[in-house]
DNA sequence: CGGATCGATCGAATCGATTCGAACCGGACG
DNA sequence: CGTCCGGTTCGAATCGATTCGATCGATCCG
């Protein structure tokens, strides 16, 4: 008798059947308080600790855990604050639900199985993938075809899917404008990875046409809608400082008749790192090399600058991912969301230089 | 019949029994090849996915899931690299098991429950406290009465609870050798939190006494060990670069006859924003103040400068709090792990300047 | 040619709870 | 005194799989 009691063994030490016994903690069905205090006592004395949620997610069919399949490598996503404060403002609205978030790793490294076993066989009621994922995409494909709702954030649109994203091609073009608006004419681009492929390095025409990740490619697109043609686009491997001062480096290291007068970052660890390799080139900025950012994050070891950038509320992403799979979970068909973001100007980007 | 394929449904079309069935998909006992592929033709015509893993769940009384407490851990995440490391070495390690993470928060706001619902009432194998946790923690005794076996990383030695953790007493004593063989005599130290009312400010000895989080007081021991008396110790509500300037600038402020020489962060994100703060107060480092930290993380953003250090193996912590799951779950009881840490002497210690 | 053996398959019990309809009880009412 | 009724409690079915012991059929050997 060394296994844990059951709720057949409150029952019994209770006088009640299981049934009763089951009402008692449940809440849910008419019980006497009397019942009720009985049943309570017998399961404090023996040790009981509360319904086996196994059996209760059995009967009804409800895990209780969304998965959420964390990019490309749980490594680098944890990287990437821009992730983790997505989980931070999902976890706070699906916690008070009673949902729980289990982490899967996206695809792994070369040679382990195209997907994280979790995805063919954990319990979960909805996955939500952050950083998109195309149609061909194995992870997809396998919740798809184990019938578990998706929400897909900063994905591209796909069909019977909810979605949840921003408005980053605005807010690039956004950022494009101002830098023009400064008479600024040569601008260079560094930009989140392309696909799982994660090159480095200057692309060309052809690697242009090979962008399988939506998202780097709407914030491409965002500079072109403001007439921008960007005199370089340097693509990184991953969104981290060190990647944007490699960046900065194969960029600002020309003559100042040539090189490009401002960069805009895909992401603020990318702009902060050129910030960074600017420096290391002996260039100021503002006033050699303006950079702008994308994301709003507070990036402490700039200071005394700080990041001309796009905001975006990515707590509020988290929520909003959160809500939708309330709906879903409700039997709902939650609309596709589309969040505001906001250009918010600092002390990296200036008027361009005088040639 | 909307309703997703349960294996009795595959078995009856593929003309085999329930039982038959299961064995196809687990593979577990002996089956003949050719009913095996014709019970997975049958589930591949009818859409179905594999068995459900709610009911494997309750059948095996299993439920594949390590619920990870990450205290507010998660909130600060990119601010808490150390945590975030740990738990992606955690998931390489018990991922292959075909375990997954359930995150938990851990104490929330005030006016919230005590502890998350997940606490209580989520299907988990096995806990683990991130961040120590004293015996009266809330969280700790619920998942104690639930029956639910605990590691704990960087927690005080508790009673049947299996610890892992690394050796920061006396890495610490290695720093404050370092300094003093260097000269410096006047040494001030910047702290973790002392508890969870998480204070912020210079300590007196009042307040010494009262550090209930382990982590903050075996740092601090490790300097004693040295012999160094600190002539300072400031106390930080978070381990966060913005603090570590806040602490510098109230450390660094007086004449150069009273100033320590020497700070001692408890961790590495301390020690970059003491040296952010020195450099604002026109300070150089390592020629007027010396600076070290602890965790060895890469700061990119200190470059060019390499903060001195005590690195600490994170990712193997997280293998090693892997490897004790792994033994829970096998029924085994794993012994403690205490994880060698290792000084990395960098360009921000120097020679105590000229009295 | 009959009995032992071995592999494949099947039936039924089991995991721990939830839930629905039936049964039960005391009191109120006709 | 019999009936009806609201409030409780109970029994049994159910969720979807795993697993053990039994059964069945065919092969092998004497």
């Amino acid at each position: 008798m060394s296994q844990r009691p059951t709720l057949a063994d409150v029952a019994s030490a209770a006088g009640v059947s299981v049934s009763t016994a089951s009402l008692a903690f449940s809440g849910a069905g008419p019980i006497a308080e009397a019942t009720k205090q009985r049943v309570l006592d017998a399961a404090a004395g023996l040790d009981y600790a509360g319904p086996n949620p196994l059996g209760r997610q059995l009967r009804s069919g409800r895990s209780g855990i969304v998965g959420v399949v964390v990019g490309d490598a749980l490594r680098r996503s944890f990287r990437e604050p821009v992730s983790v404060q997505l989980l931070d403002g999902l976890v706070d609205t699906i916690s008070p639900l009673g949902l729980g978030v289990l982490l899967i790793p996206g695809s792994l490294e070369p040679g382990a199985p195209a997907v994280d076993p979790l995805v063919e066989s954990a319990a979960m009621d909805v996955a939500v993938l952050i950083w998109g994922g195309t149609l061909d995409d194995p992870t997809l494909q396998a919740l798809q075809r184990r019938g578990i709702p998706l929400v897909v954030v900063e994905g591209q649109d796909l069909p019977g899917i909810v979605t949840v994203g921003i408005e980053d091609r605005d807010g690039v073009a956004d950022i494009a404008r101002h830098l023009t608006d400064l008479g600024h004419e040569r601008i260079a681009t560094v930009t989140l990875p392309f696909g799982p492929d994660r090159r480095s390095g200057l692309a060309d025409t052809e690697r242009l046409g090979q962008i399988t990740w939506s998202i780097a490619q709407r914030r491409l697109d965002g500079l072109r809608d403001a007439g921008v043609t960007p005199t370089a686009v340097y693509e990184t491997p991953a969104s981290l400082v060190e990647q944007g001062k490699t960046a900065a480096h194969a960029l600002l290291s020309g003559p100042p008749e040539t090189r490009p007068t401002a960069v805009v970052g895909q992401s603020d660890l990318l702009a902060s790192g050129v910030v960074l390799g600017a420096r290391e080139l002996g260039l100021r900025v503002p006033q050699d090399v303006s950079v702008a950012g994308f994301d709003g994050l507070d990036l402490p070891w700039l200071a005394p600058d700080v990041l001309t950038t796009v905001a975006q509320p990515i707590a509020e992403k988290g929520a909003a991912v959160g809500r939708a799979i309330e709906a879903l979970l409700a039997g709902g068909t939650p609309a596709d969301e589309v969040l505001p973001v906001e250009l918010r100007l600092g002390t990296t980007t200036g008027p361009a230089p005088r040639a």
